[in-house]
DNA sequence: TCTGGGGTCCTAGGACCC
DNA sequence: TCTGGGGTCCTAGGACCC
């Protein structure tokens, strides 16, 4: 039996969630009608666009590019800052809406879905679920999303990335020729940017070419991103829409320093104010890991990582911080000017699913005393309390 | 010109073992 | 001196997504 999958995408999230937030709040002006962005800090070297209302697309405005960019297409751009508390409590107005069509969603991103209507559909058809649901959308929570309709995930994504904004498109087997084959490969699911050249080496330029390619071709020259190409150009997958929410599999922190730096006293500080947060992260996920990457940007864009696993699991900040600095030294050049940090702790697993291993030091329990001392001065006046007198924080960990 | 931050998945090559 | 093949684990780096 056909699978009824639904993807919905909200238009310009960001951008509309933001418009929204400040009529609100008393804003005469909606963002959404006149040249706006959200993006970035252009002080903090970190000025990119993460959204564009549809006047900002007018001017050849894409979201990724640099603010500077986006200024040299349209001088009057207005541009507003990002703000994630305001995104999440919207996006959770809309996964609380769409619950009430099927218990099967996955909320692929802050502002995407994917919903299973196999055994939800009643008396009704897919397209006319679709349709309910964009008009309920935009009537009760303000802001327009796109549909797709199809009876596999990739396809209902392929869909709802069709025309914008506000609209509802299908994509079913016997229209993939008209609908998705006429595209060009890099508007195919998956395919991205460094893969394009080497496909148009090929003489594949579209998605029709790339599905009528060879597949064995594809396989001996990309591996297994080859066959799912080839597949998706297809417009065949298989997998599930996954409603049962996920543990992460890796908890990582990184920062874009305001000004490159070279000196590793300095380093060092940065780097245990990202062990503070990804270890308070992990323990608030109840889960401990075991493998430590740190991850460096020279100001020429050149990244290079290191990392190493440990004989046992841990959540213990001044574990992971041990491990990370040396992982820093190995990988630190004196007088290189580094742009990024960045620290991943990988290897996930439950708390209570870790034992206390033969190698694991037996300071650990006071350890785990005074981490978890730290979280609930954090849960009860906020994260930054504690973590702006860094040099502090230092001793404490270091005479524990 | 200036290029975020948080993820997932895959691959190549080296080390090591039998 | 010349010397296998298979398997597993680990690390570095790349590609892609939103």
């Amino acid at each position: 039996m056909e699978r009824q999958i639904l993807h919905v995408d909200v238009n310009n999230a960001f951008l509309s969630w933001t418009a929204l937030y400040m009529l609100k709040n008393g804003s005469k002006v909606d963002i959404r009608e006149i040249p706006a962005i959200i993006g970035g800090d252009e002080s903090k070297r970190s000025g990119i666009v993460l959204a564009k209302s549809q006047k900002a697309k007018e001017f050849g405005i894409k979201t990724a590019e640099t603010i500077y960019q986006a200024r040299m297409k349209c001088p009057e751009i207005q541009i507003f800052p990002s703000n994630y508390k305001i995104y999440k409590e919207y996006s959770n107005k809309l996964f609380n809406l769409l619950s009430q069509y099927t218990d099967k969603i996955e909320r692929f991103s802050i502002d995407e879905c994917f919903l299973d209507m196999t055994q939800y559909l009643m008396n009704s058809t897919l397209l006319e679920k679709a349709q309910e649901i964009h008009t309920r959308v935009k009537k009760e929570l303000g802001f327009t999303v796109n549909i797709g309709v199809a009876n596999n995930k990739l396809l209902a994504k392929m869909a709802s990335d069709f025309a914008k904004p506000d609209k509802i498109h299908t994509l079913f087997k016997n229209e993939i020729k008209e609908k998705m084959w006429t595209l060009p490969i890099s508007d195919l699911f998956g395919l991205g940017k460094k893969t394009v050249p080497k496909l148009y080496n090929m003489q594949i330029r579209t998605i029709g070419e790339l599905a009528k390619s060879d597949k064995e071709k594809l396989i001996r020259k990309f591996g297994k991103h080859g066959a799912q190409l080839w597949e998706y150009a297809n417009g065949i997958d298989n997998s599930e829409v996954k409603y049962e929410p996920e543990k992460p599999k890796c908890i990582g922190n990184s920062i874009t320093f305001p000004e490159n730096i070279a000196e590793i006293e300095k380093l060092e500080e940065i780097l245990l104010s990202l062990a503070e947060q990804v270890t308070y992260r992990l323990r608030k996920e109840q889960m401990k890991a075991n493998i430590v990457n740190v991850q460096l940007r020279t100001k020429d864009f050149i990244d290079t990582s290191h990392q190493e696993k440990l004989p046992y699991s841990t959540s213990s900040t001044k574990e992971i911080y041990k491990k990370a600095k040396q992982l820093l030294l190995q990988m630190y050049k004196p007088h290189t000017p580094i742009r990024l940090m960045g620290l991943r702790v990988d290897g996930l697993e439950n708390e209570e699913k870790s034992q206390i291993s033969f190698f694991q030091d037996n300071t650990d329990a006071k350890q785990e005393k005074i981490d978890s001392t730290i979280d609930k001065i954090r849960e009860k006046y906020g994260y930054d309390v504690i973590t702006r007198n860094k040099l502090s924080m230092k001793n404490l960990y270091k005479n524990s």
